[in-house]
DNA sequence: CAATCAAGTGAGTGAACGCTAACATCCACG
DNA sequence: CGTGGATGTTAGCGTTCACTCACTTGATTG
């Protein structure tokens, strides 16, 4: 196992259990020991605990494996990518795998703290989801598939984006925090509901563009 | 000073140290240096640091001080008792005094754990807030306010509260962590007409219930 | 007044912490 | 073959941690 190598298992084993116990919980004995090296070693490649858990945040920042989720991104704007968009980041979010689980306990403890590692994440789904979500509202609002009178929200596409993340929030503990009384797909499909009419889109057209049936493989994830 | 007003003064001090550094990253000693009393005392009246914590945790779950706000369950469901209820959590929970976000740091850092603490708060948010919000819906529906052919979410309490609790954790940090481009009074605001929307109430019983500058003194809070 | 007891503290304890110096091991290159 | 640098590890270093013990104080009581 060549040198990088190494690192690289530090790094991640750093991810895991910074995220699980915090930065004073985790003890550099306990990551080295997970890590399979010895604790001189660590102290080799970074200079400190500190650089350590720096290395780690800027790792888990670069890493956001969303990329085929990207590919939504290059839709065009409109009423039905936006109801594919929500439900997607709906079942991307809350149906999470361990290493999206890992993330969102770093943004809570983030948040929790001076919120530095929360802000970058959000900035970076504030240039991507939200500004798409607002595209498509907008889309929606030319092609008429908005109520008419109702007042634009300049921070709709932020009001849907938070109603999954808490929705994610609540399920990242073992056990869930809230007992929603319903499935997971079916609580997806009824915030995806919900963000549509908080942003205005007629209850025709999200008929029309929102079928969650079609959206198998999605919500599969 | 008794007995009994050191050891509110510690558990005090407890929650403040906890909240902001976490139970590992709190150490006795700047406990009892911040509290103003010996080390020693402190094992006189709690056997370890753990069952600190867990007084502390026990004290926020009861001083949870939001007797004011409980008047507002009394009222009569209706749509416009919704209007008032979603805007004052809004108030109360975005611009949030430093108890609130005392408490919000601490279910952050449950959540980013085994979620026991935020697990108790929204137990009692359900059968509070979250029941009075579907009442209301309920008592909307019947007064016909919600548009026609609305499916019903049985979790659209929850997501109301989430959409706020979530506003409020973007904001627990000292600075911002989410630029929103307009006030928190406008945020509020516009989270308000979002939910209502969602919850399928229309337009025009919006318009009609809802009219926030109404509202000055609780949006002051 | 002497005895008692609750309330509180200064000065530690062993264990665990972050971190390091000194020593092994390997492999490329003359 | 042997030497040097890169890569690891072993065995601890000094410090800080949660926690304890022996002691003081000050009010109460027979």
């Amino acid at each position: 196992m060549s040198s990088k190598e190494r690192r690289g298992r530090i790094i991640e084993t750093a991810r895991q259990l910074f995220s699980e116990k915090g930065f004073h919980g985790t003890t550099t004995r306990a990551l080295a020991d997970e890590a399979g090296v010895s604790e001189a070693l660590i102290f080799k490649h970074f200079p400190s605990k500190e650089a350590i858990y720096k290395a780690m945040l800027e790792f888990c920042q670069k890493s956001e494996t969303w990329s085929e989720a990207y590919k939504l991104l290059e839709l065009e704007s409109s009423t039905s990518t936006l109801a594919v968009l929500l439900h997607f980041i709906g079942a991307k979010v809350v149906g999470g795998n361990d290493e999206t689980r890992t993330i969102h306990r770093l943004i809570l403890r983030s948040l929790s703290e001076d919120g530095e590692f929360a802000r970058v994440i959000f900035k970076h789904a504030e240039t991507t989801w939200i500004a798409k979500i607002n595209a498509c509202v907008q889309a929606a609002s030319k092609a008429g598939d908005l109520r008419e009178g109702v007042e634009k929200l300049n921070s709709g596409g932020w009001f849907a984006q938070h109603l999954f993340t808490m929705l994610a929030f609540t399920h990242t503990p073992e056990h869930s925090t809230v007992e929603y009384k319903a499935r997971k797909s079916a609580i997806i499909e009824n915030a995806v509901s919900f963000c549509l009419r908080g942003l205005g889109v007629r209850d025709e057209a999200i008929k029309r563009y929102y079928n969650p049936k079609a959206f198998g493989l999605l919500a599969s994830n």
